[in-house]
DNA sequence: TTGAAAGCGCTAACAA
DNA sequence: TTGTTAGCGCTTTCAA
């Protein structure tokens, strides 16, 4: 039974009484036109032969395999995934497929990812780097469109599409002090990404109203990074009333940490985030986060990618206002989930 | 500069002075053995001139692209993102590459998915479907190869993967049951799901306890799915002490609403999900939850469908013990996570 | 051990 | 409007 022969276009070109070209014009509406009775004709004949065009040959004429690869940093990350999730619904509304990879914070993995993406020719490849400052010279070298996410714009020459980390902690630090806090400790991203304007935005919202900077402890973007992080900070008995977690794995983690301590969480330790995932939605209490504006950069991503491999036209490097997305742990009404 | 000529398999050759097909012979070490000196002189050239070959072009040679594609149901499920990387990591392992996609609880979503994977030609497709019922008969008469995920086993022809539901959800209601419960309600799975073993294991181990079958409420299996139901399920004042999910999204959502309720857990309501995803470890209290072998699961899914797609062996459905991960929600010790 | 060459199935330039 | 055909870059059979 596996031995049934694909229909392959010649099979329809027969059957339809035409040449194979025809079958091709139709299939691509172009580039020559098809006389209507003719097109009927071949359209009939593709559905009952059955017929799918085979796209390792269409990629192969073609050099593209109409495929985005997409390499993430890290895997429980609640943000990466809505990001996964939108990429890959802007990426199909244009017929394109996501290859997805995850580099599990391994920079070997990352490269691995990268060099079997080239080897297969994608289209392009967005890349959530583990390092501060990613080695994508040989993706460039074969010719293959690279975006950066969630990056400032590390490196000039490579565009890139990320939230306004510095004025989105700002923000939420603000907001914090907006709400009485003097004492606010901050969890960090991994010490390599020493550019993150998250820390930066953090430090001028505290001079800015004559705070001192509290305590900053770097960690993994994953829950249990936060979790850890905020351990060591509440056993640091450092009079700390608030706490900034760059991202909504932290923040959870950092409840969580919270709880186990008998805290009570906003009165005694308030938290916000950064990142506006649905995780922290959920939360109890619901996690105050600046949201990121997760489905405009997954479609500014794929289309900057695109413009790239067609037009050789300058990369651009994306920045994106984060909204607070205000609930129950940093003082604020709790309201009900949505969504 | 976009127009430097990318670097072909006959450019090796005349470099190396040898044939085109004795590069091959070196890519793929074989099916001709060649001299060493010569082989040498292959690599040598591959490495200078910086040369990949074009996976498309092999993929039309051998019909094969070495890629699997991945439907799922749903978006914000933790244990769907959980398998989705482990899956990710099994294929990889062999080789293969990975095209993600999500049907967003869209029946028309996951035909279309699945049409486009059948068009690439992908090597086998893993199907988490929306229905109980996929129809798949189209991807089947394309020869590729299908398996379905987290689905008991729903169609004797294809292939399946997942874990025992009946048992698991039995395990689950038994140790709420040992807590001393005696009134356990149920948040199950969508509607159209009538297969779906967790109900009976549900009811099952309440009759054998001579216990009341529980108010039932059906839900998607999301966080707001959970979270709509439990409302619903503690609105009702049905003397309701616990409460059993389908999945751990669900499981944080009646969190949430219990802890919105104002009831204490587990001393109110006690929970116990499925799963065992990392989410529900960083939950407060931490959700007890009956996991699931993902990485086993994943390991085997690809294994099957390689093993399909190569001898017409018959397809197996294996089905995975679960475990209990108890936790604070169920009323158990609420160790620190871990991960 | 090496090489020549026949395709894999498709797109699109060119011819009719 | 339709047909003929030359590749795209690779694998592998068959011949040397």
């Amino acid at each position: 039974m596996s031995t049934r022969k694909v229909v392959v276009r010649e099979d329809v070109a027969r059957y339809a009484n035409v040449s194979p070209a025809v079958v091709s014009y139709v299939l691509n509406k172009g580039p020559k036109r098809v006389r209507p009775e003719t097109e009927a004709r071949v359209l009939e004949a593709i559905r009952v032969l059955g017929y799918r065009p085979n796209a390792a040959a269409r990629a192969l004429k073609l050099q593209s395999q109409e495929i985005f690869g997409l390499v993430l940093s890290t895997g429980g990350n609640a943000l990466f995934v809505e990001l996964a999730n939108a990429i890959e619904d802007a990426a199909n509304a244009l017929g394109f497929a996501v290859i997805n990879t995850n580099s599990r914070e391994s920079a070997a993995r990352e490269r691995e990812h990268l060099r079997n993406l080239v080897n297969r020719r994608v289209d392009g490849i967005m890349l959530a780097s583990v390092e501060a400052q990613p080695d994508i010279s040989e993706v460039a070298r074969a010719g293959v469109p690279v975006l950066l996410l969630d990056n400032g714009g590390s490196i000039e020459s490579v565009p890139s599409v990320g939230a306004d980390l510095e004025a989105g902690a700002y923000d939420a630090v603000r907001h914090l002090i907006d709400h009485g806090h003097e004492r606010i400790g901050m969890i960090s991203g991994p010490p390599t990404d020493l550019s993150d304007g998250r820390e930066a935005g953090w430090s001028r919202a505290l001079a800015e109203s004559g705070l001192p900077e509290g305590p900053l402890v770097p960690a993994t973007p994953k829950r249990f990074g936060g979790y850890k992080a905020a351990k060591r900070l509440l056993a640091s008995g450092d009079g700390l009333t608030a706490l900034f977690t760059s991202c909504d794995a932290q923040g959870v983690g950092a409840l969580r940490a919270v709880h186990e301590a008998g805290l009570r969480i906003p009165d005694d330790i308030a938290i916000v985030s950064f990142d506006g995932s649905t995780e922290a939605e959920f939360t109890w209490p619901g996690l105050s986060t600046m949201r990121q504006p997760v489905e405009q950069m997954a479609e500014d991503a794929v289309a900057e990618l695109l413009a790239l491999r067609d037009g050789g036209r300058a990369p651009t490097h994306r920045t994106y206002p984060t909204t607070l997305q205000a609930r129950g742990s940093c003082g604020c009404v709790d309201k009900d989930p949505l969504s």
